[in-house]
Order: structure tokens, then sequence, then C-alpha cells
DNA sequence: TCGTAAAAGCAAATTCTTTGCGTTAATAGG
DNA sequence: CCTATTAACGCAAAGAATTTGCTTTTACGA
């Protein structure tokens, strides 16, 4: 049932994971999550059923997996010239990304995935990000918090509001910048 | 597929959900989730699997619909004698309660469902548990922070852990309340 | 009491999932 | 370079779950 981590580049596991992988995503986008089956992702990568079963488990193990893969960032927080101005705008980004209709879904996958790991390193992905602002903020000399802080204070509140509420708008998310900034302990 | 919200007490329909819900509880507590079935409920509560489809629609929305039940709070939070004493103790056994195996495995169902009113249902016990705080810790004259900070700067934190990363302790939580206390803004 | 509509039962058809076995392909050792 | 080994895949049949049309039951209101 698990996924291998490392696998060789030009392999013919690699080559499968690939295709599958492509084959999710493409079906993902032409019809609903819930239309999409196992056979079918099957029939468009050009493999088994049984190969899926066999590697995945399940399909919510399957989309788990694309699902981290898509929440990679695909790039470094843009310098905005100062911590705060990073932090604000890598936190709006952030929120709206995760607040799409889609982000909502792959952060749900994520999550509804038995094995943890894949939650795991979504947190990483953000933490991070997170640490880039962090270490350039100090490199400037600045003062900024801790990445830890900055987790409970910025990042969960907009995870939580995205998972259990409503859409936080780009004010709140500000809000919760100028405090984590504002503090001095 | 939608589940009724307002069913007569003893009308047929209350009666089929509540042997349905029971026999999903005894089958969780006996079982790991994965080998709970929709036929295997249904037998167990007395009604056919067509009826379970039809009404849920499928498993995770059935396990969605258990678990918010479960989820509601069955007491108001203990007095213990401030606020600050109050919310410590009352996010001490939240983030005890929700970190534990079928904690966890709760909020994983609810926020697997598709329909997102469960979860805005959850968040809304929380918030109601953390107002009735606020309203005694105001009716004895002390200042308590807005609920909505409280959701943000201690609930969001112990459910991103226990979501993303690891079971935050009790320290943590303490310290968590101890921040949202302190601040005067 | 009777009519009505919503919900449940039943059973057949369909679709998905599991599994045993043979084959293929990548890797390591000679 | 060639062969042994092993992990992964394809195939196909068996088993289980899901869907669906139709009938029957039940609660509620007229």
């Amino acid at each position: 049932m698990t996924v291998k981590e490392n696998l060789r580049p030009g392999g013919r596991s690699a080559r499968v994971q690939a295709s599958v992988h492509k084959a999710v995503r493409e079906l993902m986008a032409e019809m609903s999550r819930a239309e999409v089956t196992i056979p079918l992702i099957a029939g468009k990568a050009g493999v088994t059923p049984s190969t899926i079963y066999r590697r995945w488990g399940d399909l919510q193990e399957l989309f788990a997996d694309v699902a981290v893969d898509r929440l990679r960032p695909d790039m470094q927080p843009v310098d905005a010239g100062s911590g705060k101005a990073d932090l604000e705008a890598w936190a709006e980004q952030y929120a709206e990304e995760m607040s799409s209709g889609p982000g909502r879904e792959m952060i749900r996958d994520v999550l509804a995935a038995q094995a943890g790991a894949n939650a795991c390193k979504c947190a990483g992905f953000t933490r991070q990000q997170i640490g880039v602002i962090a270490e350039r903020a100090k490199a400037r000399g600045e003062v900024f918090p801790d990445v830890d802080r900055v987790m409970d204070q910025v990042v969960a509140p907009i995870m939580y509001r995205i998972l259990f509420a409503d859409v936080p708008d780009a004010a709140r998310v500000r809000d919760l910048v100028a405090r984590v900034m504002g503090a001095t302990d």
C-alpha cells in the first residue's frame, strides 16, 4: 500500500506513477470528484486497475498522493522589501490559493487519507516557505517572529477558517499578519 | 442525498436514523474503519443497504453525520473560577479529546464529507462553548478577549497541529491561552 | 377513515474490488 | 556482457459493493 518515495527517474514504476497522476489530474479537471473511479483512471493512464489497487490501496490514498504533489510550492516567496511585507504577500496568496475550489479539495484529499505523512508534508512545505521569509528578514537585520509562532497565529487561523468555516478575506489575513508582527515578546 | 434535519421523534425516519447511527458506532468500536461497509451497517441496523445509500449517499457522508453527533459537546465548560482558568481547562480537555485516536478520526470524517455543513456545525459547537466562558467572565466583571480571537489564537493552532503535525501537549495549550489572555489590544 | 406522499424493502443489473498466477522489466552479481 | 533475482504489472475470474426500477409500508393530513 505504500508508494515508493525514491523512484529511479527512468524506471517503470516512475512511468506508471507519472501516467496515473496525470490521468487523475485530467479527470479531476473534466468531471466531479465523485465520478472519478479507479477503473476510469486506469483506463486513461494505460494501466490495469489492479496495478492502482496494489500500489495505492484505494482512491483516497491516490488522491492524497496527487494532492501533495500539487500543493508543493513551485517557487520561493517573493521579496517585497521587508519581513512584514513578505509575510503579508505570502499569506494573502496562500489564503487565496487554499480557499479556492481546487485548493480546498486538495486539502481535503490530503487530510482524508489514512496515512498522516501527506498532511505532515504539506505543513512542512508551508513551514519551509515561512522559514525562507524569516531568514531573509534576519539577514536584513530585522526582528522576525519565530516560525512556530507564525504557524500558530497566521497559518493555523487561515486553514481553520478554510476547513471549518468561511473563506478568510484579505483584510483578515492582513490583520493576522499585523498581530504576529506587532507582538514583541 | 440530504439527511433530514428535523425528524419527528417517533417517526420511522428517526428510528432508522437512530438504529443506523448506533450500528455505525458499534461497528467502529469493534473493527477498523476500513472494514466497516454499508452492507455491514445495514445488516446490524436491521435495514437494507439501499436505504442507507438513498439517505446518505455514501459511507463518508454517513460517517460525517455520525461524527458530528459525537462531537457535539455534552456539557457546558466547567467553572474554574476565572476566565483564564476556565479557558485553560476547556482548551486542555479539547486538545486531549480531539487528538485522541477516536477524536482525530471523527474530525477527519467530518472534513472528508462533501457537504461543508458538518464542519461548520463543529466550529459552531466550539464557538458556543467559548461564548459561554466569555459570558461568564464578563458577568464576573473580567476583561475577556473576543470569541473570534480565541478561535484564531487558541482553537485554530490546536486543530492545525492535530490535523497537520503532532499532538499539542498541555504546556503548549497553556501557552496559547496565556498569549491570548495577555494581549491587551 | 381514507388518500397521499415520502421512505423502505426487494431483487436484478451493473460496477468496483480483490486475488491467484503467469509475464515483463529493472537490478545486481558473475 | 550475460544471467539470476525480485519487484511490479497484466490478465481474468471470483467476490463484494453500488445502483436502480418497482412494490410495499408507514406516517400524516384532509
